[in-house]
DNA sequence: TTCGAATATTTATACGGACAAATTGTCTCG
DNA sequence: CGAGACAATTTGTCCGTATAAATATTCGAA
C-alpha cells in the first residue's frame, strides 16, 4: 500500500503532467507530433513557466517525450514504456558464483582460432587468443563444479600472474591491470554431450548431461577482449534469474 | 566520440555539479554525511538557487545523493554505482522464442502438487493447479523444439480456451482475460538427464542431454500465478542474453 | 526524566523576469 | 536553383523572491 494510487501528493506540476499524460494516451498529442510550447502550456493551465518546465519534465522521466530548443517537445510514446529488467551491480553477481568458488588453472598459453573455435569466439580464424583452462572448484565439495576455458587477448596474458587470480573475474583483472572497461556482455546458455577431454578431466562420463554457458565481453568500441567457456555436469550448476517490472532498475 | 569525455557542454550547473562529484569521490562530503544546504552552496558558488538545485538534480539522477525536505542532501555513494542491466519490452521477447514457434497443446486438467512438484513450483505440497501439457514446435522444422508444462491457478484455466492460446505466452492471455499482471519472473535454466515420459513424446533417448528452463511469473503481492517447466533436447535450443554497462536500462 | 508543543532549519513548490543557444523557415543574392 | 545571411520561434540557462511542507531541535510541563 506504499505504491498504489494515493501515493503521490498533490502539486500545481504534477496535476499539469497527469493532465498532459492522459492527453497523450487518449491521443489529443499523437506520437510523433509536438506537445505545446511552454509560453501556451502557460497561458492554458495559468502556471508560470518553472511549474510547467517541471511538468514537462516528468514526461521526459517517463519516456513520453524529449524536448529540444529550437523544436519543442515531441511526443515519442503514448504510454511510458513498460519493460522488465535485470540487473547486477557486477558482473561476477551475473555469473551467480558464490565467493566459496575459486579457478584451479591446469594450463595456459597461446593458441590461434580454428575454423571451429572462431565460430565459438565470434572472430576470424586465425585470430590469436591466450588461452586459460580451469577447473572450477568449491571450498564445500570434493566434486568439481565445472570446466572453464578462459580466451583473453595476448596483450591480457599475464592476468594468470596475479595472486587473486584464481578467485576473481578475470574480465575484472583485466580492468585493474590494464584498465579495459566492459562496457557490454553477452551470455548463452545451450546443452550438450560431455566432450571426452573435458569428461576425464571432471571425472564424468563422456557424453553425459553437460550444460555449457559462453561469456563474450566486449569493450568500448565492441572490440571482444575476453570469451569464456564453462562447462558443468549435471546438477552441479543451475542458472537463476530474476526480473522486476519497472522503468529504471533497482540499485 | 559522442559519449566521451568532451560531450558536455558547459554551464553554470554542471560546472557546480561536477566538483560537487569530484568532492564527493575525494570523501571531502563523505557517505552518510550532509552535503552543504542550498543557501551555503549559494553563497560558495555564488549561484542562484535554482542553479545550485539543478546541480543537485544531476547528482540524484547519478545515485549519488538524496534529497529530504528538513534534512538535507545526504551522500548516499561516492561514485555513480555501475550497473549492468538486461531489459526487455516484454517478458515474451526474454523467452527468446521467434514468432514462428507454437505450443501444440496434448492435454490438460487439474491435478494437486506433491511434494516434489512442489518444490519445483515453490509452492506447499497439496495445492491445486491447472495444468497444460505441450510440445512447442516451429513452422520450420519437422522435428518439435521441447516438452512444456504450464502450470496455472485453478481460476485462470479458462486460457486454453483462447484461439490464440498455441502462439500466445499463457502470462500474457492471462494478463489480456483476468486483469493479472506480472509484476516480476523468475527464471532457472539447469541441465538433467531426459526424463522417460517427455522422451517419448519428444522422440529422443531417456537420458540423453536435456536442458530444462523453469519460468515463475508473479502478480502485485509476490503472488505466484504461473509456473513453465520447459525441456529442450540438445541443440534445439540456446538462450542468449545481452547486458549494458549503464545506470538506466536502454528504452 | 519523558512527552509534547513550539521553534528553527532545510528542501519543495511556485511566481516573476532576462538573455543565450538551437532550430526552422524565409529571403536575398549570385 | 543553391548558398548564405537573417529573422522568428522555442527550449536552455540563470537570476530574484516568496510561501509551504517536512524534519530536526529546543524547551517547558507533568
Amino acid at each position: 500500500m506504499a505504491d498504489t494510487p494515493g501515493k503521490a501528493r498533490s502539486s500545481r506540476y504534477r496535476d499539469i503532467a497527469a493532465r498532459l499524460q492522459k492527453d497523450i494516451r487518449l491521443g489529443t498529442y499523437a506520437v510523433g507530433n509536438l506537445l505545446p510550447t511552454e509560453t501556451e502550456l502557460m497561458a492554458s493551465y495559468k502556471a508560470s513557466r518553472q511549474t510547467v518546465r517541471e511538468a514537462l519534465r516528468i514526461l521526459i522521466e517517463q519516456g513520453l517525450i524529449v524536448r529540444r530548443a529550437g523544436l519543442g517537445s515531441v511526443v515519442i510514446a503514448a504510454e511510458p514504456p513498460v519493460l522488465f529488467t535485470h540487473s547486477v551491480k557486477s558482473l561476477g553477481e551475473w555469473l551467480r558464483y558464490s565467493n566459496e568458488t575459486y579457478r584451479d588453472v591446469v594450463q595456459s598459453g597461446d593458441i590461434v582460432a580454428d575454423r571451429k573455435l572462431a565460430a565459438h569466439l565470434k572472430c576470424e580464424p586465425g585470430k590469436s587468443w591466450f588461452l586459460i583452462e580451469a577447473v572450477r572448484r568449491s571450498d564445500q565439495f570434493a566434486a568439481p563444479l565445472g570446466w572453464t576455458e578462459i580466451y583473453v587477448l595476448r596483450k591480457f596474458a599475464d592476468v594468470v600472474k596475479r595472486s587473486d587470480h584464481g578467485r576473481t573475474p578475470v574480465h575484472e583483472q583485466i580492468t585493474k591491470m590494464y584498465g579495459q572497461v566492459t562496457e557490454h556482455a553477452q551470455m548463452e546458455i545451450f546443452v550438450r554431450g560431455m566432450p571426452a577431454p573435458i569428461a576425464k578431466a571432471l571425472g564424468v562420463k563422456t557424453g553425459s548431461p553437460a550444460l555449457t554457458v559462453v561469456r563474450r565481453y566486449y569493450g568500448q568500441r565492441e572490440e571482444l577482449f575476453e570469451v569464456t567457456i564453462t562447462t558443468h555436469p549435471e546438477g552441479r550448476y543451475t542458472y537463476t534469474m530474476d526480473m522486476q517490472r519497472s522503468q529504471r532498475p533497482r540499485l
